[in-house]
DNA sequence: GGTTTTGAAATTTTT
DNA sequence: TTTCAAAACC
């Protein structure tokens, strides 16, 4: 990816090759003014992420405004590589020697989509206090609403509290009926349909009534504004140009957004992959990249980046042959001139403990010829694999960071603080209310209900709560809370002084509730350090929510810039990235493709894209490991059992010759050694399938 | 009314 | 392991 230096040069495009220059300059040039939009297919390793700066650069050398450029991306931290490598380019070419200029519009859907609502609140009837609700306070608000209604009681068993958001989330992102989406996703929740619907409706209506949005509002909301027309126009006047990053990745809803903006397409650019789609689950689709061109009056110009400049071609050629398996798809087949006689490893390993012993070394093994721990990942289908060698990691003191997973935002004794500030700055929430109250002993759900409900019936809700009497078993800690609710629902109170304030009153209650209370005040004080980068309470928490730090490490709080450590990830939070060396976990049947993605036929093919999109990261060297054995944990059902792996259904025996496979049979050990292992049938995963 | 205990059940990936 | 709901106990 890194492959085009940012260097000056004579022609500033010199390093680009001529698709990537064709991308530059689409539509840039004096013939603007009759160029559709511009879609360009970029494959995995293609240099897209330097063709996109190069673009926006391009764009801003040609006398566009930054300040009117859209930007959109994935993640944040997409965002702002992008940036900083625009800006790299821009100051190559210009010969600037200050700053080069900031792209302030550039961040994900859902970052700017809650700047914009901030922005037009008043006029679409929303408080400008609103706070947003990450996935965790949206169940919960579920949860309620859920318990409320009375399902909770129910003789069969309602769907939890997050299998509910979750298909709630699923038919507003894919803007698909209720039903459809329970027959098609959660054929198990079907017969719950009419409840659904109630309690879906109700949930709505909370959030409402409460001033809170969740992710999907903030799409939503967008959505349902540009459906009228003069915001729709007065939107799209802003931005002169829409890039868009990771399109293969984009649902309904955002689609939605983008036409709505722009609706002709012109200074519209998406950028993506359907090879590398693996978020269907969130309702992204394909047909959004698919269909892209032929949406626009002027139909799309379509620019295809196949040269790939991160992996060698033995490794290409094993991701080729296992995305060629694929039914459908835009067809495209990388390739490099970075030859190399070293194929891509399919390591067979007894069990688990096993696998990460063998990682393990080999990641030792790779640090002693120069490798560091850095330019090393590990990656794997879901958060949980990666137990045992974390375990093996920590034992052999390898340091490591591991992103995807649980977030340092729910550990409770952090949301109990984040609560309280959220309660503050929008004291109609209940949700962040109803936790702060009960951490006082002697108040439980009823005296909390009761406080809010005076809240929330006057007019005056500080001082509703300051005049509130609570229970006699609590009014020592009452008294306490309440100067500190009023302290902190000073306006003239400056950042970041409300969470010292909060930092005071929770100290006790961290105390009382909590033996291992000295770890977890250590994750406070780590908020209390980055509190200050931020501008203000509500941009502090609405960034923490949209954008919550991601990783956690192995040492307490982060490893020091300087210091070499190695990555462990999930697949999806490997997107975009790239290591010297790239290990994936449990390549078995059941893991890749995940046991409870074998539905239907859509979803095994995202399984089977993830497969290619883990193996795509890596330049130089590539191990797939294949536990022979492994243990499944908490599952459904059954509960803890053996399962024996069978190699992943994605690399069928035909491929075997594009690996090496490892460990070698020795001369003379007998030809069971496990190099070509027996076929192995997991019976119970039938039996279960038989039923689906 | 409020808190604690008990037993049963649970569907991966994330903005 | 965590979540949920109902029963037991203060």
């Amino acid at each position: 990816m890194s492959h085009v230096p940012d260097t000056p040069a004579h022609d500033p495009w010199a390093d680009l090759n001529p698709r990537q220059r064709e991308a530059v300059e689409y539509g840039t040039g004096a013939d603007a003014e009759r160029c559709g939009p511009l879609l360009v297919i970029a494959g995995a390793g293609s240099g897209k992420t330097s063709t996109l700066a190069h673009r926006v650069a391009n764009l801003v050398l040609k006398g566009a405004d930054p300040h009117r450029i859209l930007l959109l991306t994935f993640s944040r931290r997409a965002a702002i590589e992008m940036e900083r490598r625009a800006g790299r380019v821009m100051q190559a070419v210009l010969g600037l020697g200050g700053q080069p200029p900031s792209l302030p519009w550039a961040g994900t859907f859902h970052a700017i989509g809650a700047r914009l609502l901030r922005d037009y609140a008043t006029r679409i009837g929303l408080s400008e206090a609103f706070t947003i609700h990450d996935r965790g306070d949206a169940e919960d608000l579920m949860g309620f609403a859920r318990h409320e209604l009375g399902f909770s009681g129910t003789k069969s068993r309602f769907p939890l509290k997050g299998t509910c958001l979750a298909i709630y989330s699923r038919a507003v992102n894919s803007q698909a009926p209720l039903h459809g989406v329970l027959a098609r996703h959660f054929p198990w929740c079907a017969q719950w349909e009419e409840q659904l619907k109630t309690l879906f409706g109700s949930y709505v209506q909370a959030k409402q009534d409460q001033h809170v949005l969740d992710y999907d509002d903030l799409l939503l909301y967008w959505a349902e504004m540009t459906r009228e027309p003069a915001i729709a126009a007065e939107l799209g006047a802003t931005f002169d140009h829409v890039l868009v990053d990771e399109y293969q990745d984009t649902n309904r809803l955002q689609a939605q957004i983008l036409l709505a903006m722009k609706p002709d397409g012109r200074g519209l650019t998406v950028v993506g992959d359907d090879a590398q789609s693996i978020y269907s689950f969130r309702a992204a689709t394909v047909r959004n990249i698919l269909d892209f061109p032929s949406q626009f009056s002027r139909p799309a110009h379509v620019v295809t980046l196949d040269r790939n400049y991160r992996s060698t071609q033995p490794i290409l050629d094993a991701s080729n042959a296992v995305i060629a398996e694929a039914p459908e798809r835009h067809a495209k087949q990388l390739w490099t001139d970075r030859a190399s006689a070293q194929r891509p490893q399919l390591v067979y390993v007894s069990d688990e403990p096993g696998q990460a012993r063998w990682v393990a070394d080999q990641i030792l093994a790779r640090r002693e010829t120069g490798v560091r721990l850095m330019s090393q990942a590990v990656l794997f289908r879901s958060a949980s694999h990666s137990a045992g060698l974390e375990l093996e990691l920590t034992r052999r003191n390898i340091p490591f960071v591991k992103f995807g997973g649980l977030k340092f935002l729910e550990a409770a004794h952090v949301k109990d603080v984040l609560a309280l500030l959220r309660w503050a700055a929008n004291p109609l929430g209940r949700l962040s209310g109803f936790r702060v109250a009960q951490l006082m002993p002697g108040i439980g759900p009823a005296n909390a209900a009761r406080l809010l409900d005076a809240m929330a019936e006057s007019g005056q809700a500080v001082q509703a709560l300051a005049g509130f009497s609570p229970p006699a078993a609590a009014a020592e800690d009452w008294k306490v809370f309440a100067d500190t609710f009023v302290a902190l629902s000073d306006p003239g109170l400056a950042w970041p002084a409300h969470l010292d304030l909060a930092l005071r009153w929770y100290g006790p209650h961290l105390q009382r509730l909590y033996d291992d209370a000295v770890v977890r005040q250590a994750d406070l004080d780590q908020l209390a350090r980055i509190a200050g980068t931020y501008g203000s309470r509500e941009q502090f928490l609405t960034e923490l929510t949209l954008d919550p730090p991601d990783a956690t490490s192995a040492q307490s709080g982060q490893p020091l810039l300087d210091e070499d450590y190695l990555i462990l990830s999930t697949i999806h939070s490997a997107k975009g990235q790239e290591w010297k060396a790239v290990y994936v976990l449990n390549v078995v049947d059941g893991c890749i493709p995940s046991d409870m993605s074998t539905g239907d036929a859509d979803e095994i093919e995202e399984e089977r894209r993830l497969l290619y999109v883990a193996m795509t990261r890596a330049k130089e060297d590539l191990q797939l490991v294949v536990p022979q054995r492994f243990y499944v944990h908490q599952q459904s059902g059954m509960g803890d059992r053996h399962v024996y792996g069978t190699r992943s259904r994605f690399i069928p025996e035909r491929m075997l010759p594009l690996f090496e496979i490892l460990p070698k049979a020795r001369q003379g050990a007998p030809a069971a050694a496990p190099a070509q292992p027996a076929v192995r049938v997991d019976i119970a995963s039938r039996m279960r399938n038989a039923w689906r």
